[in-house]
DNA sequence: ATGGTCGGTGGCCGA
């Protein structure tokens, strides 16, 4: 079984590039973010006509999570327990969705970006994470043997070596200590990083930004991870990130992370 | 050269 996460940002502009990879991946489920669109506009036909269901929460122009799989997809739940919203009226963002596919619960995470630490944005992101951090801890002291996979755009650099230039992002988010902290808690909660082993650094990242030239200049960022419960990061044997993606026309600022679970 | 690009939108915001 082959599970995938991926943020396209906008899957209404990327549905022929995202349907092209599906047809040559092999890829049984993918968990996709910032699809940047309301469920009645996610293009479900086009996966349904490759084989392919789909779970999609969506709300408006901004975030939007969905899976995509062809190896089952029941047990849908949208948002984790406790997840907090945001803005003022405090309402629910669109950053969450799991399904089991196959025997493997996959969640499609879009984690707040944080904007500029300190923003109300940033405290937002770091609850955000705690919240998530407390609902898989739950879930496997529920059942030890959980085959779970935390998967998406965490929006965290947690080693220096996971940006291009760690000068270049004094001060930021994404690199910062707090939310280094809390994906570290993650991970100590029973979690890891199934794709690091397969794809070292340096240099290895999973996100280009559009501007500056970034990807031809290989100045990257590793924010996209696929963290597995133990029993299930025990079933990994192979992992890769398609860069490829990231080329051509009309590509998607992140690259797809693929996982081959046996 | 202190910017540079995308996406969705609607006359900017978010990344």
């Amino acid at each position: 079984m082959r599970i995938a996460t991926w943020n396209v940002n906008s899957i209404r502009s990327r549905i022929d590039r995202v349907a092209d990879w599906l047809e040559r991946s092999d890829v049984d489920a993918v968990a996709l973010q910032e699809t940047k669109c309301r469920d009645d506009q996610f293009p479900e036909d086009r996966f349904a006509a490759l084989g392919y269901e789909v779970t999609h929460q969506g709300f408006s122009q901004w975030n939007g999570v969905a899976i995509v799989s062809r190896v089952g997809l029941v047990d849908v739940e949208v948002g984790f327990p406790g997840q907090p919203g945001y803005g003022d009226p405090i309402v629910d963002e669109a950053r969450a969705i799991g399904a089991t596919c196959g025997d493997v619960r996959l969640w499609s995470l879009y984690v707040p970006n944080g904007r500029e630490v300190g923003h109300e944005h940033y405290a937002y992101k770091l609850d955000w994470l705690e919240r998530l951090r407390q609902a898989a801890s739950g879930w496997l002291a529920a059942d030890p043997h959980a085959q779970v996979a935390l998967t998406g755009d965490w929006n965290i650099a947690p080693q220096d070596e996971d940006v291009w230039d760690m000068a270049a992002f004094d001060g930021h988010t994404h690199v910062s200590e707090a939310e280094r902290e809390v994906f570290r808690a993650v991970i100590d909660s029973g979690f890891s990083d199934v794709v690091r082993p397969f794809t070292p650094g340096p240099g290895v990242y999973t996100y280009w930004d559009y501007q500056r030239l970034r990807f031809a200049k290989r100045e990257g960022m590793r924010i996209d991870f696929v963290l597995a419960s133990q029993p299930l990061a025990a079933r990994v044997t192979d992992a890769m990130i398609d860069r490829q993606e990231r080329k051509g026309k009309g590509p998607s600022d992140h690259a797809p992370v693929i996982v081959t679970v046996s």
